[in-house]
DNA sequence: GCGACAG
DNA sequence: ATCTTGTCGC
């Protein structure tokens, strides 16, 4: 799914003398979450599509630069200061759309229907790690494969590729799915899977950990620097580690490697228990990221 | 109740 | 994630 031209043909429809907001925009690709990411990719990527760009605008009505001020009066929309005068009259929001978020969200909760939340590798020789870095629309991939027991380097593989949708909170999967897919392709799998974001932890039970995890087939946990949902229990804390909890439910950790400051959050991602993914999470971490991951950043930051 | 929200 | 320099501390 292309979001950045189903986002371009959107602005499309916006017709000469008219405005629309990007939280309009949001809600016509099928979430008001992905505001945000409306705003940085036209702000960003204008100048490289023939789209009226400088049609959108802020919710109150008001106009951020010159040049969308100076465009806009062109087109007889009357402006004073940074404000549209009569705004609401002129606001477009009749979008001809399939509201394609709704659809990928429909096609996540299809794909958690196969999640398993056991242990249910073989084997724990190989433990992978995968990390995408960006320049605009530029990805590169890596993938760094380790020796459980030893922690000796076993692989590395790093890939190029362009990216086709935006960052958008929750939907992180559909952004990095296609580059992991590929980046995958060929590879020995690993015992294990170690993934830069949330498994479990997730407002739908299902990031990016646990959907590569089921698409793949490989057992794979959730390492993310930051959280998306839930709530550290503290009260429940042991040394080096805590619950993390969302709706009533134990979704996965908190975890201070080595007595670090900031917590990372582990969550199971697929095959594997919560248990377990602590346990691996923690053998694997010789700094406050697992060593996998931590190795396939350097990787992709080298690749730029 | 409202808003924010992995990378 | 990215934009970015020096700097405080083990």
């Amino acid at each position: 799914m292309d979001l950045y031209n189903y986002l371009y043909n959107l602005v499309k429809q916006i017709p000469p003398g008219r405005v629309s907001t990007y939280t309009h925009l949001a809600l016509a690709l099928g979430d008001k979450r992905a505001k945000r990411a409306v705003k940085e990719t036209l702000d960003a990527f204008h100048d490289s599509t023939p789209i009226p760009w400088h049609r959108v605008i802020e919710d109150n009505g008001k106009i951020e630069g010159k040049k969308k001020k100076h465009l806009l009066q062109q087109e007889n929309i009357p402006i004073h200061k940074t404000a549209i005068q009569k705004y609401k009259e002129i606001v477009f929001h009749d979008f001809t759309t399939t509201y394609p978020l709704k659809t990928l969200r429909k096609k996540q909760l299809l794909l958690q229907r196969f999640l398993i939340l056991k242990d249910a590798f073989t084997t724990l020789d190989i433990i992978g790690g995968v990390d995408v870095s960006y320049q605009g629309r530029d990805a590169h991939a890596a993938y760094v494969a380790m020796d459980y027991h030893t922690h000796a380097l076993v692989a590395t593989k790093t890939i190029q590729m362009k990216t086709d949708f935006p960052y958008i909170p929750t939907y992180l999967t559909y952004r990095e799915l296609p580059i992991i897919k590929h980046l995958m392709k060929n590879i020995t799998p690993p015992s294990l899977l170690l993934l830069d974001g949330h498994g479990i932890s997730h407002p739908h039970h299902f990031g990016l950990a646990s959907h590569l995890g089921v698409v793949l087939d490989i057992p794979s946990i959730g390492i993310a620097k930051n959280l998306l949902c839930g709530t550290v229990s503290l009260q429940n804390a042991k040394h080096d580690f805590a619950p993390l909890i969302h709706q009533g439910k134990k979704v996965g950790w908190a975890l201070w490697p080595h007595g670090t400051q900031k917590p990372i959050f582990v969550s199971p991602g697929h095959k594997v228990s919560l248990p377990t993914s602590l346990g691996i999470a923690k053998k694997m971490c010789q700094y406050r990221i697992p060593e996998p991951l931590r190795k396939a950043h350097l990787l992709t930051q080298k690749k730029k």
